[in-house]
DNA sequence: GTAAATTTTAATCAGGCGATTAAAAAATTT
DNA sequence: AAATTTTTTAATCGCCTGATTAAAATTTAC
């Protein structure tokens, strides 16, 4: 069926593949996307691809499903750390968001719209709910407020804002560059100024000023 | 060639299409997007629809460029008006994307997925440079700057800040909704808190506090 | 009511794309 | 060197989809 395993050698040819299915993928979504194209962007041809994974759907789920994987872990990694107070996990995920970003450019958008295409998946692989409900994240917040060091505001805000402040600058990058005619360098300069003015930004909008 | 205009009885099946259309593609994106399944939706045929807009292409072009010209109007449109603060041009933007969003909440994923495709035909379209550069809006925050009013960040901080805050809520929506276990409810009520929230949060990031 | 314009029907075409197959070739293992 | 595994080649199949066409049916205009 699939191919046996000589030593560890086809973990690079698999590897690849997913690679590169990962990169074309990305850049173009599911649909405008073709087998021809992941074949060739690997190096292989396209018997092989349906050798290693059997179809393009197939391979698109492994894809997808690392994509929303890495998504969420950014945060469920710092959720639950005892030992960090909460503004510092606020830095924690900042940083980590960028990190990924910067990396994977095309995934944000990616992500939020193949999820568009058919939410019900995303829904079901979900049951995360709890996971994040009942993390030590939440706790902290919740204590800050009744301690009135932090506004009285949904926590769903709070996660709101990181997330925008941190994520959409990088999906709009391509806009903001045609719009306001700003270049590679000035954005990429103003992406890494962000990471230590976001988090003093959300420290602005949530602590109570005495 | 199409249709002749008897009287502007026409217009109503030729908008009938162009609305189907931009139902359908900001859903699916164009890749995903087949003619027939905008026909269906806009309750004519197949034939029909190659007749008023000659290819599925040209459909597209429309539809894109009405996506693109809305998401650029709502802040054109505020930018050089001479009557209004700075802050006040804020509230009005965030409400100017609110309003458009609440109407076209699959706008934001579309335009910006689709851009990915071919960013080419975006910067050629857009020789707005000049226009925001030059902007009032603009000219305020320097002059706010330079009178120690507030904080001296690069306005495209001010503008991302903004524009995610307001905008990125839509478009992760599904996504909170999936991990958090928000309810539709819930996160239309958040919304609408937004509104006026969100220039409160901008005066507080960015105002000097004495 | 007749003419003109609009819309439907139905059939078809061409091209693209996902997928499969069998056999040859190349690489790896033993 | 022989055996086994991996990869390529090349051809093909079937389906989907965008687009076109001609004729019929329907609606609208005059």
């Amino acid at each position: 069926m699939s191919p046996k395993k000589t030593q560890e050698n086809d973990i690079s040819t698999e590897e690849r593949i997913k690679n590169a299915a990962r990169t074309v993928f990305h850049q173009k979504g599911y649909a405008a996307t073709r087998t021809r194209d992941i074949a060739e962007e690997a190096g292989i041809n396209l018997a092989l691809l349906n050798y290693y994974f059997r179809s393009k759907e197939k391979l698109f789920d492994i894809i997808m499903m690392e994509g929303l994987g890495s998504f969420v872990q950014s945060m469920t990694s710092v959720f639950n750390d005892q030992q960090t107070t909460l503004y510092e996990k606020v830095a924690a995920i900042v940083e980590g968001y960028m990190d990924l970003f910067w990396k994977e450019p095309e995934l944000p958008v990616f992500v939020l719209s193949e999820m568009r295409r058919n939410p019900e998946v995303l829904m079901e692989r979900m049951q995360h709910k709890q996971y994040i409900l009942d993390s030590y994240f939440l706790k902290q917040y919740f204590e800050a407020v009744e301690k009135g060091e932090v506004e009285p505001i949904s926590v769903f805000h709070f996660i709101m804002n990181i997330t925008s402040l941190t994520i959409f600058p990088f999906i709009s990058g391509p806009m903001l560059k045609a719009i306001a005619g700003l270049t590679n360098e000035q954005h990429q300069a103003l992406m890494q100024e962000r990471k230590k003015l976001i988090p003093q930004w959300i420290k602005l909008m949530f602590n109570k000023q005495a």
